[in-house]
DNA sequence: CGCTTATGCGAACAGCGTTCGCGTAAACTG
DNA sequence: CAGTTTACGCGAACGCTGTTCGCATAAGCG
């Protein structure tokens, strides 16, 4: 799904005129840097340009648009996750540890998770990473389009549980008025009330996710 | 999870002074039909003001903040599913009923997928939706927090189905490069190539994901 | 009838992504 | 080495955005 168009260094040029004084890596590690720090909302043309020291005019010599800035930055951080080749361990241990890495991925870029969500193509490291995954679910031999499918549940469930995991520490100022719900919404309250371990959540419904979506022999 | 502050209709107000000449909701009815023929990106307070033969400023008197709209928007088409009460039919065809009742949802208004995914508290009806699944889920005897996870789940793969079924209507331009993947990507390219019946989909895919999440008896 | 209170809203502000056009530096050419 | 070419750096501007201010306006109350 999706595409690649030219995210990365891209090849040969016959080098003529003056030469750039960045590069697109460059500038994309100076707006992750931002986003780290200020958030995504702070990543603006201008911005990114005073970290580097530069105007913000200069930046369309390398991005013709914001969203393509943005979709190397997803695609830089993507390969952050140190993808070891699949081993001989059951694959659902596999595919955890996978998970267990976005997640440290999403913690350490929190604005990861609605910028991923909103990337309309895979750059190399997202293909690199669905590779991956791929490697690591050919045990189960499932058919192409059951893979897929499942790679791409796994990965928003992880990306789901990892916001999750964001707004309990950080609160989000609302929190009024759920104190009618008690009456109109009985299950509701039931169930908040009957909330049972909540430790090892991410794990558990992961395990239950992958479990229903592939074969569970080997 | 979150909150409901104050969405919808709020009660009593000693009515004095003049009288507002809209209403909370006629607004949000307003920018939905905008949303749904120009785009999200297009529901400006300028545009939805335009659309109400009023001017930008006088939105203020109803929302401190276009998010707080958009909250609204969102919460309104929520109460477009159609929720009836749980029968006695098992409780994966209940859930996948309303899967379907979602997806048709998303069909009628394509700027809810990204919406829905960014709104932070659930309003009126985002808790009728919740309480609706959680007596949907009853018969599983689940406990409270395992049931909230899989109703979040649940909706965010249901979510998920329909964005691609949608991208997949809606070329989104970039396909080019995919090509040198082949090489590089071995298990990528047999995926891509090996692809089963992708006919039901939908349902196949949210009925292996309910079962892994929730006991299956009954 | 004032008096109070809330609404409608034109005008303005700060900030955004993006474009234009020019000055300038670097590398090829003769 | 001078001249030409090519690309870069980027200040300034454009159109658009969300939001605020302040005032004219209208509706109920005593």
């Amino acid at each position: 799904m999706s595409a690649m168009v030219e995210l990365g260094s891209s090849s040969a040029s016959p080098r003529r005129g003056r030469a750039p004084g960045h590069s697109r890596q460059e500038i994309a590690a100076a707006a992750i840097e931002v986003a780290d720090s200020e958030g995504l909302g702070s990543v603006t043309m201008r911005s990114v340009a005073l970290a580097l020291g530069t105007g913000a005019a200069s930046l369309y010599r390398y991005f013709s648009t914001r969203d393509e800035l943005l979709a190397l930055m997803v695609d830089e951080v993507t390969g952050e996750l140190r993808l070891n080749g699949p081993d001989d361990r059951p694959w659902v241990d596999q595919m955890l540890d996978l998970a267990h890495d976005a997640r440290d991925l999403y913690r350490r870029h929190p604005w990861m998770i609605e910028a991923s969500s909103t990337a309309p193509a895979l750059g190399p490291n997202g293909c690199a990473y669905l590779e991956h995954a791929l490697a690591v679910l050919a045990p189960t031999r499932s058919d192409g389009g059951t893979m897929l499918e499942a790679v791409a549940v796994f990965s928003a469930v992880t990306r789901l549980l990892s916001k999750e995991e964001h707004d309990r520490r950080d609160p989000g100022e609302a929190h009024a008025a759920l104190a009618p719900s008690t009456d109109s919404f009985p299950h509701l309250a039931a169930a908040l009330a009957d909330t049972g371990p909540s430790a090892d959540q991410f794990d558990r419904v992961l395990r239950r996710v992958l479990s229903g979506l592939l074969p569970n022999d080997r």
